[in-house]
DNA sequence: CGAGTTCTGGAGTGTCAACTCCAGAACTTG
DNA sequence: CAAGTTCTGGAGTTGACACTCCAGAACTCG
């Protein structure tokens, strides 16, 4: 990921070890922020020693950067089945759907790991911000795949823009998550999505879908 | 605000001296995070001394009770020009244009104060939490009171719920102050404003506004 | 097998954060 | 003005946190 890492050689074991620090920094940082995260509790989590965590990162944010990365590939990983198929308005229904039960089971808790990532980072340190604003993009660009297909199809108005669509819609479902992590229900995510999607349905040319 | 104080005699010098702390304090917070401002910092930028602070709050948590409680107010004030005006989709208009223009100035950073706060404290702070949901719910029945006032003049669809509309349009606002921080431009925010209000617009009956 | 590199345990260091204590100054009120 | 309360300065305490050091174990590769 175009990162500032000297990339040394890895043992198998070694890179074992690597991926268990970051995956259990993820999850504490899910859990608690950047800030509420220690490298103690990290260390405690993945079963590693002070000097292990500090020969495979130089520093606390070294470790922050791989888990902004690792963050961003489960993010879009997770909704793969239902991220390649939003050509279609059942599709995106079914995206939003599947959206609205993650968050029930998870108890309302953690917005968008993404999100919440850009709140805590994104003023005060120009590398996460661009490596999280290329996260973005990336979820952008799959949902405005979609989009295209339908408009390449006729299914859509062709005064509407996909692009533009994406775009809007991964920001509502933005807010959404944020609600959703406020309220302690997903009635605001709901309310949201259904404006996007209904606004999506409304520019549908009459006979397609 | 409801809160836990025991609502000690302030004298008005003792009163300028805390809220001078609660000023101080909720711009510091608002720059670099709740955990990102010690009360050292809060020390320094409001001209008092440990025992000062100490003094008008029991601990950090109380004080940022208070920052809370100001923020929402500041935010909510803030608007109040346009807020009042959200009966027509001009008032939306200019309403959404005003908050584009505003982050413009502020060079895209800082998002949503109240967002902010929700995403570093909710989920780990029910009384936060709580306050914060609080302040959601005002800047929701703002939004919604203008367009109740629309649909009772029967210029927007019988159908289309003014509530609901409200709740969707903040959580879409919130969502495009969070990608406008992630981005450092507002094409998200506008294009989510874009759709919404279009959304709104198509459910205003012909031959009104 | 043996030399060179990678990996790990454990103990330690310096800094900074939240919070405390107390004595005296300033203010309020009768 | 006097007694009581509120307010303030300054120095101190405690704990947590990021990070370091070094010696030895484990691993790789010819």
């Amino acid at each position: 990921m175009s990162s500032t890492e000297p990339a040394q050689r890895l043992t198998r074991k070694g890179q074992a070890t690597r991926d268990r620090i970051v995956a259990a920094a993820a999850r504490l940082v899910f859990e608690r922020g950047v800030a509420g995260t220690s490298t103690d509790d990290v260390q405690a989590a993945a079963g590693v020693s002070a000097s292990q965590l500090y020969h495979y990162f130089a520093d606390k944010r070294a470790l922050i950067r791989a888990v902004i990365a690792a963050t961003i590939d489960t993010v879009l990983g997770a909704q793969m089945p239902q991220l390649g198929r939003l050509d279609s308005l059942d599709g995106l229904r079914a995206w939003s759907e599947a959206i609205v039960d993650l968050k029930s089971q998870q108890d309302y808790q953690g917005g968008c790991p993404i999100g919440s990532l850009v709140s805590e980072l994104a003023d005060d340190w120009p590398e996460a911000r661009a490596d999280l604003a290329d996260g973005y993009a990336r979820w952008e660009a799959a949902i405005g795949e979609g989009l295209r297909a339908m408009h390449a199809r006729g299914e859509l108005a062709v005064g509407a823009d996909p692009d533009q669509l994406a775009l809007a819609t991964l920001t509502a479902l933005q807010g959404g998550l944020l609600l959703t992590q406020a309220r302690h229900d997903t009635v605001a995510l709901e309310a949201v999505m259904d404006a996007m999607l209904g606004h999506i349905a409304s520019l549908v040319t009459p006979g397609s879908g």
